[in-house]
Order: structure tokens, then C-alpha cells, then sequence
DNA sequence: TTATTTCGTGCAGATTCGTGCAATATCTGG
DNA sequence: CCAGATATTGCACGAATCTGCACGAAATAA
């Protein structure tokens, strides 16, 4: 990355959320905190920002409610999405199923993360389009409108020929008898696909997730290798996955 | 390559990126560094851009490149669109390429439009959400960045098996000797493909693309069936396609 | 107060830059 | 066709810039 770039970005970081912090934008930008406080200086110099112990205000005040920022990155989506992109390590093949809860984790990748994103919804490669050095692969066919994903045949043969170390799946349920299920049969099978041609799968599930059931089973808690859960979900719905082998990682 | 022809590919590259990086491009066009940054320089003292450490940036401060491409011109690229939408019967088949130029050709689709949409651009699809009554069908493939448009041997592989009524093509230069060019080689090759695999080619040009000449080029004027350009547009510009046998159509 | 975090400076290694020079290709005039 | 002029390209080498680390000082938190 240019240092007149990481400059550019720190001014457009600045005027977006009203601050910019050094530790946190040294971690992701995968640079070190001296760097970053040498931009800082030298924008300060040029009158472009205003240094504060810990990082940098703009100079004139921002409209940007910084409370409001806060509130939202303590939601418990980002909490989950957080906690998917901390999967991710740099050289992995990773596969994103569609759906708010997937796209979340991108959200929430650090700007440097390095990997091969396979997906088969446009919305998600869209959202990959300002991460530079994440290599994008889409999967072909007929758009299910409802979920915006693809699906057929064409995206059946294009699954067919992909191997991923990582899957995050999107489902409507998870339930302990029923499994994972979800809300149309084409969608169910391609999912299923893209589960066996990852070696984990993982799902974001929100609370509301737990215990619910959807018409369309795509296979049971067994079957996946992790389920990322809110922080403040009640202790006795995810019991009932426990035994199942899959690994229940709280987020937030 | 022609120097001229590598100057203008480094303009281009800079107006899409929003950056351009010495050491990558000199790798990218198999010239030593040197070269790199002597046309870097020479574009500098002509002030067509920045120089900074590493690369160069655009002479206007860009924030976000992308984003910026589209806001501009929107009024004349509304009316093109508009055109362009009006080319669409029902039940046809019809092949987007990327680009801000067919973006608004979708705004401008009635609301009843039902066709079968192909696309090799994750935005287009998108954008196609919200009508019911569209097809969509996606081609797979590597994302290229820069444009946001599935290309490589994926996605030619799904263009060899499609059959459409018409494709609107998307092109950074339209010139009467020149032909039809773009700023990406594997692009220009996925276009051509495109192309034949339609009866029908329409091309949207705004005003700044007429006589403007890319890098790589992608056919000649009289293989499209279509120019779709400016109400306001020079007539002395357009009268050097006269005779290509192409038809040009005016909007707006 | 004490402990922790952040800041500033100096320094070393790596990268990039600019200039001069030589080799090759292209152009021009005879 | 040839000879000289001009342009283009790659390489060498010293200068400038960028980056990360170390260490002590300053600011903040407990």
C-alpha cells in the first residue's frame, strides 16, 4: 500500500467515523503503530488533522454521532460477523453462502486479509469489492431471486469442481433434532454440495435461529464443524446441541 | 508496446484504481522499473498525475475511484440508459456487461420488463433484485477487480454454451479507426466472446469515449450493430463511423 | 501513587528514486 | 541501401524515502 494512499484512507476514515485510533488502524492495516503515528504527524503538520493521545479528530467537528457508531458495532450480528472473519487465515479457500449474517463477516475483515473467497451471491462479491488483495471467485447460474443466490445446474457443475478449506453456510434453523435446515428445496441441495466440498463448515447463527426449524433440511448439527452463537445466548439452547460433536463458539 | 499506447494504459489504470503501483505494473508489462517510472515521470511533468513514493495517484483528489465514475456525467448517462432499456422486447435474451453505462440501462427497464438476463457482473445482478419478472443467470468466474466482471477460463467455458438476442457491450474508447478498445486485455478477450455469442451488439457511449482509444482492443466499429450515443454529442463526431455499417442511434 | 499505554527520537535495513551510460531499435536524409 | 541522428530501454550506483525496532519520556488510567 502507498504511503499517499494510507494517508488518503486515514482522512477518509477520519471524516467518516470522526476518529481514527492508532492501535486499531496499525492492526489493520498490518502495519506498525510507528507508521501510523508518522502519518498522523505529518497530517498534523499539514494542518489536514488534529492528534490526540491514542490517535487523531479531524479539525473541524464531524456531524458523525460517535455514540451511535458504538452502539452499532455492539450489535450482535457484527458480534457474530466478527467472530467469522477471525476464522479466516490468510491463504485459506473460503466459501460464503449468502444471506445478512455472511455478509457481516466481510464487514469485518481486516483490510490486509490475503485469501480466495468463492461465493455464489453477487450481493456478497460486491461487498468484496474494495478488499484488494482478496481474490474473488463467483459461481455461475440461474439467480434464486428470493435469496439472491445461484443456483442449477450450472452452479451445481461449477461446486462440483471447487475444494474450500472453509464454508460458512446461511441457514433459517438449527435445531438439536431437526438440524440445520432451511426455506427452499434447490437451495437445500446446494448447499448440502458446498458443505462437501468444504473441508469445515461453519454457520452464523442468531438467536432468534436457535431452535427453529425451516421446511427444507440441509443436514444435522453433526454435520458441521463449528456454530458461532451471540454472546448473550441463553445457556440452555445451545445445551442441546452439546454431544453433537460440533464446537460452539460464543461471539461478543 | 508502444509507449503511447503504455502511457494511456497507465491513465486508464489510475482513473479506474484510483493508484498505480511502479514495481506491479513493471511486472505486469514485463518492463524493467526504470521504464515504469520514467513514463511516471513524463506523465507527471505533463500534470496528467501524482506522483508519490512507490506509484502515483490521480492529479484530482479521488476518494473513492469507483465511486466517483459513478456520479459522473449522470444526466447523459440517464438518457443513454433510457435507450438502451428501450432496445428490450420481451422474452428475449440479453447479455449486460459490466460498467456504469448498462448499470442505468437496468434503472431504466420498466418495471414489467420480463426477459432473461445474462450477466458476468456481480453489480448487475444486483441491481436486477428487484424485478420479479427479470431472469437472471450469472457467469461465474475469477473476479477482475477493477471492473467487478467474472473473467478467465471459468467464465469463458459458460460464455462458450450461451446463446443470446442481443449484448450490451461496454467500452473505454470508441474510435473510427481504432475500433472498439479497453483498458484490461482478458477483458477485451471475455467481451469478444460476449459478442459472438450474441446476434446483436449495442454499445452506450458517452461523449468522452467517442475518439478516445484504449490499450486493448476489442473489434472493429462495423462489428457491432448498435451505437447508442449522446443526444448532444458533436455530429462531426460521429460522422467518422458513417459507413461502418453500424447504426447509431441518438438518446435523449 | 503506581502501572499501563502512548509518544517521540535515533537508528538500521529495505525499498524506491534519480542520473548517467551503454545497447538496441527506429527514423531520416542522402 | 547506408550512415548518422534520435528514441527507447535496461543496468549501475549513490541518494532519498519508508518502515520497524529500541529506549526513554510523557500522558492516561487505576
Amino acid at each position: 500500500m502507498l504511503t499517499s494512499q494510507r494517508k488518503r484512507l486515514i482522512l477518509d476514515r477520519l471524516a467518516r467515523d470522526g476518529q481514527v485510533v492508532a492501535k486499531q488502524l496499525s492492526h489493520e492495516l498490518a502495519l506498525s503503530e510507528d507508521t501510523i503515528r508518522r502519518d498522523l504527524r505529518e497530517l498534523a503538520a499539514e494542518g489536514l488533522l488534529l492528534r490526540v493521545h491514542g490517535g487523531a479528530m479531524p479539525v473541524s467537528p464531524t456531524a458523525v454521532p460517535i455514540a451511535e457508531r458504538r452502539s452499532l458495532s455492539r450489535d450482535a450480528k457484527s458480534a457474530l460477523g466478527k467472530a467469522g472473519a477471525a476464522m479466516i487465515r490468510d491463504g485459506m479457500t473460503v466459501v460464503f453462502d449468502g444471506g445478512t449474517s455472511n455478509l457481516e463477516i466481510i464487514r469485518h475483515l481486516p483490510a490486509q486479509a490475503r485469501f480466495t473467497a468463492i461465493t455464489h451471491s453477487p450481493t456478497i462479491a460486491v461487498a468484496l469489492e474494495d478488499r484488494p488483495d482478496v481474490d474473488v471467485v463467483i459461481i455461475g447460474g440461474k439467480l434464486f431471486r428470493h435469496s439472491m443466490v445461484a443456483t442449477g445446474a450450472l452452479a451445481a457443475e461449477a461446486i462440483a469442481r471447487i475444494r474450500a478449506d472453509l464454508f460458512f453456510l446461511g441457514v433459517t434453523g438449527v435445531h438439536a433434532g431437526e438440524g440445520l435446515t432451511t426455506g427452499d428445496m434447490e437451495e437445500a441441495a446446494i448447499k448440502r454440495q458446498l458443505m462437501s466440498a468444504s473441508a469445515e463448515t461453519a454457520v452464523l447463527a442468531t438467536s432468534d435461529k436457535l431452535g427453529a426449524v425451516s421446511p427444507f433440511r440441509i443436514g444435522g448439527i453433526g454435520e458441521i464443524s463449528t456454530l458461532i452463537v451471540e454472546g448473550e445466548a441463553a445457556e440452555e439452547r445451545i445445551a442441546a446441541f452439546a454431544g453433537s460433536g460440533v464446537s460452539i463458539l460464543r461471539a461478543g
